[in-house]
DNA sequence: TTGTAAAGTGAGTAATCACTCGCTTTTTTC
DNA sequence: GAAAAAAGCGAGTGATTACTCACTTTACAA
């Protein structure tokens, strides 16, 4: 699978899937490229229009406006950010023991969305900046983690809590301590020092073991 | 203390103390409220002069660019961020046992931060956009970081990993372990899910509670 | 009080912005 | 293969941009 074919399938993702012109998988290369590095309100379209090889009137073609640009680029993230979540048997998964602890549900997932953020790094971080700005983006990401997200969540911690593997504090709290362990990981990994030379493997694994005793419950 | 006379004493950090006038403390404060909420691109410098209730050319004559006028806000962030480091009897103290554990030193840590955090959102908020888009902020980060954060941290760590205390773990994956769990919890609060009504208290006791068993020494 | 430097002003400037539109080229449909 | 639709083009639009500059007002030292 070459990256155009994987760019125009993650794209895609949600709408029916109509075939993108070459011109168009250009222009969203470019956006892409240069939003993550320039920040969307810093890029001007005629710079997408020049990098992508492209007639500027183009752009408006495929887009309406900027700001659809931009979503187009933000919304699919939005979706495979949460999309293990998302599956239909998932939560079924963990309670029919495929992952027989809590310990290997969060390794999954930290294996997980270790590979996605390595592959989508651009995006993700046009995501993160714009989230700040754009109410909608808050909102539409709210409404994904509140509906598909935080109940499964729950669940899954009630399940180890009442199986003694986890500490018995609000649900809530477990799940904001797991989060923000994996997303922290992933932002110093990718983001804060990405130039050093990561063990991956053996800093996952001490992730894990980190986050396994923090929760893990206290003996005395 | 006024709102007016903290904001100044926190932007004149470093520079010699020369009494700001009246405008410019206003051009600071609409430019910090407009930075934080629009994005620095995103603001125009007419704005900003519009809501300061300032000509724009008064700007100009205060700030050479509009980057100036960023540097002015986000160079204090800098140096306040890592401020309890910079002490100069700060690592000192921790080792003649004015915090006798790791715990202690975390606890204070965490309550110094959130205490900054709460002061300072707006400032932080741009402070954190920004970093991402201009090399020479993240240089200066790193270099006060390694400069002045990094080394006493590290000895901090291999002090209490000495005294059996925490995990030994290379220093750096504590740091890393102790730094993510912290500001994740910060961010958490205040950009995330400010809106939540937090029991601050008992939140901070938590997240000490988790860091502490998460680093806790391994016992068969 | 007067002289001078700093602070403040706002109309003006060239460049750039997101976006439009009449047109040509390519692709699809029957 | 002709007609229709979609994709592509690029000069042109008015609005806005960061910044300048000649000028006026204010602050303060002698």
């Amino acid at each position: 699978m070459t990256e155009q074919e994987l760019l125009r399938e993650l794209l895609q993702a949600g709408d029916e899937q109509e075939k993108m012109s070459e011109k168009k998988v250009k222009i969203l290369e470019a956006a892409i490229e240069m939003f993550s590095e320039k920040g969307y309100a810093a890029t001007s379209t005629s710079e997408i229009a020049r990098k992508a090889g492209v007639a500027e009137g183009t752009i408006f073609r495929h887009y309406k406006t900027k700001k659809d640009l931009l979503m187009a680029i933000v919304t699919p993230v939005l979706t495979r950010v949460v999309a293990p979540f998302l599956a239909r048997d998932f939560a079924q998964k963990v309670f029919e023991d495929d992952y027989q602890s809590y310990e290997n549900f969060i390794r999954a997932l930290i294996r997980n969305r270790f590979d996605f953020v390595k592959k989508h790094l651009p995006m993700i971080k046009i995501f993160l900046q714009e989230l700040a700005f754009h109410p909608e983006i808050k909102e539409q990401y709210r409404h994904i983690f509140v509906e598909h997200v935080y109940d499964k969540f729950r669940k899954i911690v009630s399940h180890f809590q009442q199986k003694g593997e986890i500490i018995e504090l609000p649900p809530e709290t477990v799940i904001r301590m797991t989060i923000t362990t994996i997303v922290g990981y992933l932002i110093t990994r990718f983001l804060v020092l990405p130039e050093r030379d990561w063990d991956d493997d053996v800093e996952i694994e001490h992730t894990i073991q980190f986050l396994m005793h923090g929760l893990s419950r206290r003996k005395e």
